[in-house]
DNA sequence: CGATGTCATGACACCGATGTCATAAGGTCG
DNA sequence: CGACCTTATGACATCGGTGTCATGACATCG
């Protein structure tokens, strides 16, 4: 490989000037640097950022530590996509920024995050993103890393700077959607209550009857998946069989995700209910791939990973420029409602729940 | 951030001993080991790998390009899926034989490709990978790496090696065991037929056919969806019917993939045709979010990204230490057929293809 | 007991850039 | 015309490690 010598050499002049000539922080006679270029281009030369950053001491490095490729110790998972895209806003935010981003993946092995913590400082990055996979509480041991930390899609107890979904924003924005449909009886088919999502989002949720002045029945909240067993449809018809046989049964169901919400469609019409028709379904996360090719398009709430992503990328730059002391409180970062065909407008003065024909 | 001078200093010893502490490259005596490696944990010492990478010219990186986090303008689509498993192959691998992997996505835009292979030439990176998001021709322009290059999911015109997942073989060992449930006049909703997966798998699908000694008819086989226009459920709905509208209409329907599997359960239905009692259907990709959650779980393919992904790292690993000259064959990677209950054993003495009741 | 070998350690140069300072040529101004 | 500034360039030290070689203290062996 090349050296700033080479090409001195090659040029007749002294690496100094080649140096100037790469990085125009001086002037730089116009023949002198064209002689130089031309030896750049001849000799293949690409300047060395280790040297480089010898000096400067500047690595232009970013860390990113996330189970987002491989969080799932079973592939081709569905999940992970979430963090996906918060990597990819990231990524964009970092690539404007001048920012080479690297990519560390825990391997589904949390252990293994100090051992990519200290592989980060060896090659002195300039700050440190942890992403996960999901809404949650983590302990992120990033005391090696020697310069600023910003969590993203989770939190830990020593208040380390993070961005996290709007959960509870999301999910009144998306029932007062279906409140103002004519809907008054919502079903809501949580995610395993253990997790922060489903206690913020249950928040929202009574948030928006609240203020439409809607009283909260616990009959027509239930548990829909349990953590560690998604894909128990025993469960989940059970779920749906305590929602709808009771007195007064919802007009809708509101799913956890849109996972649960494609399984919801399947088993309703297993039961011999129509959707839309006899029910309206509502999921969360907007995973197209599910909610825009069910049929009917599903009604969801499109979290704002990609923004969360930037938000977060942003907020660490603002960090290493050290301009602004550093904020501790968590950015909160909410999304739209993406309204699809599998919430039916209810005529508010008919409240009948099955048997509606389709126009 | 404290230097090996610092630890040196510190301890008492040369620079040259703390260095021979750290890489155990040479004998060091058991006390100043230890005087050494209290140093170094008081000062919270991590060697740089920018000063390390000068004097061994070794920087221990791979550089992985791709679309994968970012390949649509469209955020929140299904795609990149593919290329993600992928990563996660080439990551594990790369982990495992010690390398870091540095990630630049090319946010779409393709001619931002010279710029990254730049930027990754500048840290010196010992091997370069680009990832594909779908099995597609480039032309990868790496002139400037002055590194190995591997492609991954896609192939060039110069030859240079590359990895592709193996569409002919999974197709036929999917149509094989199709067959061998009983099952002779099989559909098949293809890809658009422009696209090389297309071309491959339906070589597979009459490799299959002409083992098992059953006539190739034409009629059976047609373009389910166009190029850049996928959720068109009228030119799908026109493809399941022409299959169906003819005489001996197939009793099985396999999907380009599993997202198409999806659409064409809800046509089906909407038609009054149930799956798997009227007919049966498989897919492509052994997507789960879809397959698995789909009722009936689908049958599909499990084309093998993550082991795509390994093959492609050791490839590459293999270039670097230059052991073996280079071959510049392409390597091909099958996967196993995800058998589930969304085709049917058909009773081999009746050919019936309606009525059937679940048993 | 001297020749040889091993162990433990240090001095010093070097990797490839860049920051600092020096220097020489040419231009401007009072 | 000399003081002073700007432009264009080079010499040299430096960043933080590691490779090479040298050195001194012991141990081993014939």
């Amino acid at each position: 490989m090349a050296t700033i010598y080479d090409v001195a050499k090659a040029s007749g002049v002294s690496p100094k000037t080649v140096s100037r000539v790469l990085n125009g922080d001086a002037p730089v006679g116009k023949e002198t640097r064209e002689k130089v270029e031309a030896a750049m281009a001849r000799l293949g030369y690409v300047p060395s950022n280790a040297a480089r950053m010898m000096r400067s001491n500047r690595s232009g490095l970013i860390g990113l530590i996330t189970g987002a490729i491989s969080q799932n110790p079973d592939p081709n998972e569905p999940h992970g996509l979430p963090d996906l895209y918060i990597v990819q806003g990231i990524q964009k935010t970092m690539a404007d920024a001048g920012k080479t981003l690297m990519i560390a993946d825990t391997g589904g092995d949390y252990a293994r995050v100090p051992h990519l913590v200290r592989t980060f400082a060896q090659h002195r990055v300039e700050g440190l993103i942890y992403v996960a996979d999901h809404h949650m509480e983590v302990e992120f041991d990033a005391r090696l890393s020697n310069c600023p930390v910003i969590l993203t899609n989770c939190f830990d107890r020593r208040g380390t700077p993070c961005v996290l979904p709007d959960d509870r924003a999301c999910q009144r924005a998306l029932v007062e959607k279906i409140v103002q449909s004519g809907h008054s009886r919502i079903g809501f088919l949580t995610l395993d209550t253990s997790i922060p999502a489903t206690v913020e989002r249950t928040k929202g949720y009574r948030d928006a009857l609240r203020d439409a002045g809607l009283p909260f029945d616990p009959a027509l909240v239930t548990m829909g998946y349990e953590e560690g067993n998604e894909r128990d449809s025993a469960f989940l018809s059970a779920a749906i069989d305590r929602l709808l046989q009771q007195p007064g049964p919802p007009t809708v169901i509101c799913c956890g995700n849109d996972e649960m919400a494609l399984r919801v469609y399947g088993l309703l019409r297993t039961k011999g209910i129509r959707v839309p028709e006899d029910i309206s379904v509502a999921g969360f996360d907007n995973y197209r791939a599910i909610a825009e090719t069910l049929f009917p398009p599903l009604t969801t709430v499109n979290l704002p990973y990609l923004a969360m992503g930037q938000t977060a990328a942003d907020r660490l730059l603002t960090m290493i420029s050290g301009e602004s002391p550093t904020e501790h409180s968590p950015t909160l970062v909410a999304g739209p409602v993406a309204w699809r065909s599998s919430v039916t407008a209810l005529n508010s003065v008919s409240h009948l729940q099955h048997g509606r024909k389709p126009s």
